[in-house]
DNA sequence: CCCGCGCGGTCTATTTAGTAGACCGGCTCT
DNA sequence: AGAGCCGGTCTACTAAATAGACCGCGCGGG
C-alpha cells in the first residue's frame, strides 16, 4: 500500500479511495484486535497489553496514537501519581463495532469450512 | 501475531481463536483487496493486477495462492496455448464479501470524520 | 534503607515481510 | 524482426515489526 494514487501535496490527510483509507487502519491487524479489545470497556495502557497478549508495547503505543489521530480512539491522561493513562472508544470508535461484529461472526461462522479447506490443499500437495 | 493467546475477557484456549485466523487471512489488506476486485467477477491474473493496481506480482501471486488453499478463490487452468488461468470466488468467498460490505459501507459513511479527526489532531501539534 | 515491581512509554538492534525489477518460453500483432 | 502479453518465479533491496533494554517515579516488603 505504497502508492495509492500518489497524494497531492495538500491533500496528504485526504486519501481519494475510502477503502484503502480503512484498510490502511483497520486492515492492519492490530489496530483492529486493539479496536475489539477496547469494545468491552476502558482500559489503561498496560492492562490492554495484558488482555491482547502478544503485542509489543511498541506496537501497542504506535496504533493507539494513529486510532487516537483517526479520532476512533480517546485518551485521558490523569494528572495523578502514578500517572494513569486511560483508553476509550470514541462514539465514532464505536459506530466501527458494528461492521466489525460483522466480520468476526463470518470468522466464527465458517472458521471450521477453512479449516477443511486447507486441510484438503494441505493433502494435495 | 505469533502465538494464539488471550483476546478478551472470556477467551477460548481451546482451538485456534477464530479472530486472530480470519485476521491472519483476511486482514491483510491485499486479501482484502484481491477479494474486493473479485466481488466484481471472474478475472485472470493479469487483470487482476491491473484492477488493483498496485500490488506487485509476487505478493498477487502469493494471496491468490493462500486465498486458494483457505477455499475462498478457486483458480482454473484452461490447457490452452497461450495458456489462461482464471480466478473466481467460491461460494465461501461469496459469503465473506457481505461483512466485507459491511466494512466498506463503515468506511464511505465515516472516512471524513475520520479525515477530519486527522487534520484537527495534526493542527493541536 | 534498599530491592524489585508496575506504570507508560521510548530507543535500538535484529529479524521478517514486502517491494521493484529482471527473467522465462511461447505466443500474437505490426 | 521487434515489441508486448501471458502467468508466474527468483533475487536483491528496503520498509516494517519484534524483542528487549532503558527511563524516572512511587509503592510495598524485608
Amino acid at each position: 500500500m505504497r502508492k495509492p494514487h500518489a497524494l497531492e501535496p495538500g491533500d496528504e490527510f485526504e486519501q481519494p479511495c475510502p477503502i484503502r483509507d480503512v484498510l490502511d487502519r483497520i486492515g492492519d491487524q492490530w489496530s483492529f484486535l486493539v479496536l475489539n479489545t477496547l469494545a468491552s470497556g476502558t482500559q489503561r495502557f498496560n492492562e490492554l497489553m495484558r488482555n491482547i497478549g502478544d503485542i509489543s508495547k511498541q506496537m501497542l503505543s504506535r496504533t493507539l496514537k494513529r486510532l487516537e489521530e483517526d479520532g476512533l480512539v480517546r485518551r485521558t491522561i490523569y494528572p495523578e501519581v502514578p500517572p494513569r493513562v486511560e483508553y476509550q472508544l470514541t462514539p465514532l470508535g464505536r459506530s466501527f463495532l458494528i461492521p466489525m461484529k460483522g466480520l468476526i461472526a463470518w470468522a466464527d461462522e465458517h472458521h471450521q469450512a477453512v479449516c477443511d479447506a486447507r486441510k484438503r490443499s494441505r493433502r494435495l500437495k
